[in-house]
RNA sequence: CGGGGUGUAGCGCAGCCUGGUAGCGCAACUGCUUUGGGAGCAGUGGGUCGGGGGUUCGAAUCCCUCCUCCCCGACCA
């Protein structure tokens, strides 16, 4: 491709409303183009990497045994309806009605027109297992979209779905799945991590999540230093291995005059924040409060503590005035010593001696408190964020905290959706059976924009090799006015061209500084320049999108050379 | 949804407070020069100043209203 040939659309200035830097250099380097509030135009450039997204998913799935469909986009209400999701899915689903006024979703994902098809098609055992996917525009009315591509409403996901007569063919199907998301991220030459998720409202058992890691990944994952274990911070089990010291301090009673903070106090009194606790006041069932006691470090895990008995669900906090009411202090100064409300301590807490915490009476706290002696021992539970640090859940190695973008999802939907839609098959004894459904899904247009996350410096992107819209760029200086230069380009690029080598060659009459810019911006991986002094020492100059510097090249080394590089 | 901000040429912004009919840089177009890290000079084109309403002789500017986009907010103990 020749760039005169090619709309190459880079801005030198940042777009104000582009926050995140993939949003921003997608934007610059002419991938995409705004239309609408979360809706995206993606411009050629964007589209050959797009298109590289999918082509590795598609080769991947197909290896996998996976079959290719596609479903439409829009959706009738009815099957919706069937499944119960019209009326569970909230505003983020799109719904809108035709010249009949019959009513349509625009598909936020593809669960009942999937398992439609099945019992439609699909009558025998002996037709399982199958494994339907797809690459289809979604869209998914977000109250917020922002980070350009990142979180749009519309987007380009790859949706798989398999059907099974039982769970241990669905386990097969799920763990071969696993395998070829594992290729298919290692294919993308991105760092990612799989990591055990929450299934959440989706339901089913197992579920795991592919995540791109980059510093401004919107998930923490923990894991394993010594393991494979890995897992959404949410989901870590925290683990305490500390043994509990006996009791060394007097229980004091100590004025702590306007400090609050966890922090506050720890200054106050000089002692470490390990050995604070902190009680938070939640909101139980039948109004009730229930007290969740945390070591003064730790974060409070609203999913865990949500799984305890007698909280209120969904998770909330107390209101500060009803705790004064019912307590009498403030937030701030309530402890658990003397507290009458139903008390969940966390493991962590559960372990410290000579503990600092709330008087329950305004600007008072104890010191010296000490599990077993002033209070009753505790029923410890697992209520908190794991941290840096942390013993891994399944015993190897200590925990560390990374950040990610959740770019692929796979789980097990059991019958949910057949079962809602009778997606039956016959058995070997002829009798109707409910079918077993996985569901696999990457967010090919977040791939793109998780990439650029993840690799970018201050000239721009950094694509790797097999994502990159173009391996090699040629960029010839004063080709316009140099027949030698000219000439020198054109072979070269046609000889790349014979050998299917994607190469951009900048055919633009601009200065060298602006070309070089714009394919840095761009991330073409590899670059020649060819120059009228170089020529006439026989010589080209190369240099990697990474490297510190250029190299010389002798011009008949050039076509070995470039291969050399194209394919390691 | 609540709070804050914003909207002026393709992009980045000034002008608004203190009303007098719109400007700068980049980009685009033409010509000449230039050609190893986003060139110089000269010239040209491009604006419903987010929409609507109001005040006024006169509104980008003041008032009302609607909309857009961006940011913050669901972990304070």
């Amino acid at each position: 491709m020749k760039t005169s040939r090619f709309h190459l659309s880079t801005l030198k200035e940042t777009p104000a409303d582009a926050e995140i830097i993939s949003h921003q250099l997608m934007l610059r380097a002419g991938l995409i183009r705004r239309l609408a509030s979360g809706l995206y135009t993606w411009l050629p450039m964007g589209l050959r990497v797009l298109r590289k997204v999918e082509s590795i998913i598609r080769e991947e799935m197909n290896n996998a045994g996976a079959l290719e469909l596609l479903m439409p986009a829009v959706q009738p209400a009815e099957l919706w309806q069937e499944s119960g999701r019209w009326e569970q899915y909230g505003p983020e689903l799109l719904r809108l009605k035709d010249r009949h006024q019959r009513e349509y979703c625009v598909g936020p994902t593809h669960e009942e027109v999937i398992t439609d098809m099945f019992r439609r098609e699909v009558k025998s055992y002996k037709q399982l297992p199958i494994n339907f996917y797809q690459i289809q525009t979604k869209f998914r009315d977000e109250i917020r979209p922002r980070f350009g591509i990142m979180r749009a409403r519309e987007f380009l996901m790859k949706d798989a779905y398999s059907f099974h007569t039982n769970q241990d063919s669905l386990q097969q199907t799920y763990d071969q799945m696993f395998e070829t998301y594992s290729k298919i991220f290692d294919r993308f030459g991105l760092k990612y991590r799989p990591v055990n998720a929450d299934s959440g409202a989706i339901g089913g058992s197992a579920s795991n999540e592919f995540h791109v890691l980059a510093d401004s990944g919107e998930d923490a994952i923990a894991f394993s230093d010594q393991s494979d274990y890995a897992a959404n911070i949410e989901m870590a089990e925290a683990i305490c291995n500390q043994q509990r010291n006996e009791p060394g301090q007097e229980l004091k009673t100590v004025d702590t005059p306007d400090q609050r903070t966890i922090d506050q106090i720890a200054d106050f009194l000089s002692i470490p924040v390990v050995k604070t606790i902190k009680t938070l006041i939640a909101c139980g069932e039948d109004n009730q409060l229930v007290a969740l006691v945390l070591r003064g470090d730790h974060e409070l895990n609203a999913i865990k503590a949500e799984k305890l008995p007698g909280i209120a669900s969904p998770f909330q906090m107390a209101d500060p005035e009803e705790i004064k009411k019912q307590l009498g202090c403030d937030i701030g100064s309530i402890g658990p010593v003397g507290l009458t409300i139903p008390t969940f301590v966390d493991r962590s807490a559960a372990s410290i001696n000579d503990l600092v915490c709330g008087a329950n009476e305004n600007d008072k706290h104890y010191t010296g408190v000490n599990w077993g002696r002033d209070l009753p021992e505790p029923d410890s539970v697992d209520i908190r964020n794991v941290v840096d640090g942390d013993p891994s859940p399944d015993g190897e190695g200590t925990l560390s905290i990374v950040r990610g973008i959740e770019v692929g999802h796979i789980f097990q939907l059991g019958d949910k959706y057949s079962s809602a839609l009778n997606a039956t098959v016959l058995d070997e004894n002829g009798k109707s059976a409910v079918t077993k459904m996985g569901c696999y899904g990457i967010g090919v247009s977040r791939v793109v924009a998780a990439a650029i996350e993840q690799s970018h410096d201050d000239s721009g992107i950094i694509w790797p090799m097999s994502l990159a819209p173009f391996h090699l760029a040629i960029v010839p200086i004063n080709y316009h006015k140099s027949e030698l230069v000219k000439q020198a380009a054109d072979d070269f690029y046609a000889q790349c061209q014979q050998q299917g080598i994607e190469v951009l060659l900048d055919d633009r009459p601009l200065r060298p500084g602006a070309m070089f810019s714009d394919m840095e911006l761009i991330g073409i991986p590899h670059r020649i320049v060819f120059s009228e002094r170089g020529l006439k020492a026989q010589q080209c100059e190369y240099k990697g999108r990474c490297d510190e510097k250029s190299q010389d090249i002798d011009i008949d080394n050039l076509p070995e050379f470039i291969q050399a590089k194209l394919s390691s």
